[in-house]
DNA sequence: CTGAAAGCGCTAACAC
DNA sequence: GTGTTAGCGCTTTCAG
């Protein structure tokens, strides 16, 4: 691995010139200049990032903390985070905490060890105040929180209008007649969760239809869990004509319920669901969601992040960002026309 | 930002002691070890891994070189190598080329720099001998292929046994009762797609049905050339009654010509396919695939990888590993028989 | 413009 | 056991 110390030598010139070549900041005379290219030309020379970073104090690195990229909406935010990322030159280390709170801040505790200039974060959902994020932000590291904003702490953030795009689905299901509609909710320790249901009970509110306890079952945000839920409202006798799930992985589970109980979509329950998975378009039933820009707000949250990092941070106050959503209309609630009375 | 130096100097001993607590590889007095440990506890101090880096010439960061993060099947593959480099502690980049040379030649120069200490890639389809593999290998960084091994070229590589499988499929069809049963590769300039069309291939001869040409199309691993292909194959007049699709992607644009030509599946055309696509399993209709064990692939080669690391590398020849794959019998091709005497 | 030299924070000899 | 010290490869003053 050939070292600037080389270069210089083949150049016949001192290492100060060839960094002055590399970097661009100071002027090499012309004949130096093209001495040194053919030196790291020849040389097949590529500058040591890690030392680098250990003299600069900054390495160009970003971490993103997020669930599972498994899942496609965060495989579309991690690309989105990526290409930011890459247009400026910063590189990304991922890392799933399966929302498990002791994984997240292990991984905060390697990215402090790593010198990242910045996290992209998805918190995990935990009860107590999150001092592991407080003290990261401390210590000078900026952090973006995406998708979901952490309580009582004041950090930046790119999220979407959950309360609005969780109201918009409901409403959409009431105004096709439905009024027996039930939710799958995520873990209400995300305040993402308890978005969405506000905005559930709200376009109920509109209406005047009540809201009945037993059809609000609290998911996890994860498959298993809404196929559970799903099992739990719609067995018994006394069940909802229509599902709103807080995400498209339980939509995943509440369709495997719905096969098994063999019950229809839309003719039995109507669903509409958070999230667009977007392999699934071409299948039946085709969704009705509250679509997220997941791609945008990974972008955005990079790019944000990365500004955080080179205007030296702490300039201005907390930024959130908020997207709005799309509700999708199509075939698992439309096709089938609720009757209205009953 | 506390350093070792300001741990030596709270502890009152010398930085050596420091880091010899640290590293645990000499020992150090009871006493002594108590005192460091307060100190790094009092100051919050976190260990500078850039000068670690530097100072041991590792990065203990592996290079993860895929075509695009949201295909579900290398969500999974960098899922499960990220689960594996985790385990012995090593941190991993991700990069999306998009199956574009030029991107990947890049992307190996940044890794180059950046010093990581081994890279896991997925080579984008290029016509030449790829040398820029070749000049890594000899730069001393080891790289493990995944899923697509690269011509002409000595590296490790974890991938399946893509002609089993894609012969598998078409004798599935084929004793299913279809005759005329056409095929959408991936690009041949893969490996990995000419072996999938080989299976094909020799599943027909097997019981001497012809191979049409006409019926053999090249497609790139992307959905959209699965949708035009698709409708190529479909919209003529004789057209086949079964298609072996080369990938989960391209499967998708398929589906999607075919409910735009108002054909069924299985009834008008079946429908098999390379990739168990994870979160379409409830929907209609259920494809019969032969599935990859994608997780799998990612944790192994990670492993193969960091083993070749710390053993120092060139120690044994290239090792090749070929995991089975899983015919997964369903709906896109069964329930409907094809009559044997036409 | 150019070269010399001082570190960035750490590890690993090496003496004691 | 413990302290001292020489770098790892680079950038950046600082003289000239």
């Amino acid at each position: 691995m050939a070292t600037i110390k080389e270069v210089a030598q083949e150049a016949r010139v001192s290492i100060g010139t060839v960094s002055n070549v590399i970097t661009g900041s100071v002027p090499v005379s012309r004949q130096r200049q093209e001495r040194v290219l053919a030196a790291i030309r020849k040389l097949g020379y590529h500058p040591d990032h890690v030392a680098r970073s250990l003299k600069l104090q900054r390495t160009k690195m970003l971490g993103m903390v997020i669930s599972d990229i498994t899942n496609p909406f965060f495989s579309q935010m991690v690309r989105g985070a990526e290409d930011a990322a890459l247009e400026r030159n910063y590189l990304i280390l991922t890392f799933n905490t399966d929302d498990r709170v002791d994984r997240e801040k292990q991984v905060l505790s390697v990215l402090r060890s790593r010198r990242v200039d910045g996290i992209l974060l998805v918190v995990a959902p935990g009860v107590e105040c999150p001092t592991h994020i407080g003290e990261t932000l401390k210590r000078g590291t900026p952090i973006v929180c995406l998708d979901r904003v952490p309580p009582g702490i004041k950090v930046d953030s790119v999220s979407v209008d959950n309360e609005k795009g969780a109201r918009e689905a409901v409403r959409h299901l009431l105004a096709l007649g439905h009024k027996r509609i039930g939710i799958i909710t995520g873990s209400l320790a995300l305040q993402t969760a308890q978005e969405r249901l506000k905005g559930y009970k709200e376009a109920l509110a509109e209406v005047d239809v009540r809201v009945r306890p037993e059809w609000i079952r609290e998911g996890d945000f994860h498959a298993e869990s809404g196929y559970r839920r799903g099992r739990e409202l719609l067995m018994g006798r006394d069940r909802p004509t229509a599902l709103f799930i807080s995400n498209g992985l339980m939509a995943i589970g509440v369709l495997k319920a719905l096969t098994e109980l063999g019950l229809g979509c839309p003719h039995d329950v109507a669903l509409a669901t958070f999230d667009d998975l977007p392999l699934t378009e071409v299948f039946k039933p085709h969704l009705t969601t509250v679509a997220q820009p997941a791609y945008s707000i990974g972008y955005k949250g990079a790019d944000l992040l990365i500004q955080r990092i080179e205007s030296g941070n702490g300039l201005s106050s907390p930024v959130t960002i908020r997207f709005p959503t799309e509700l999708k209309i199509r075939e698992s609630t439309v096709g089938y026309k609720f009757r209205r009375n009953r």
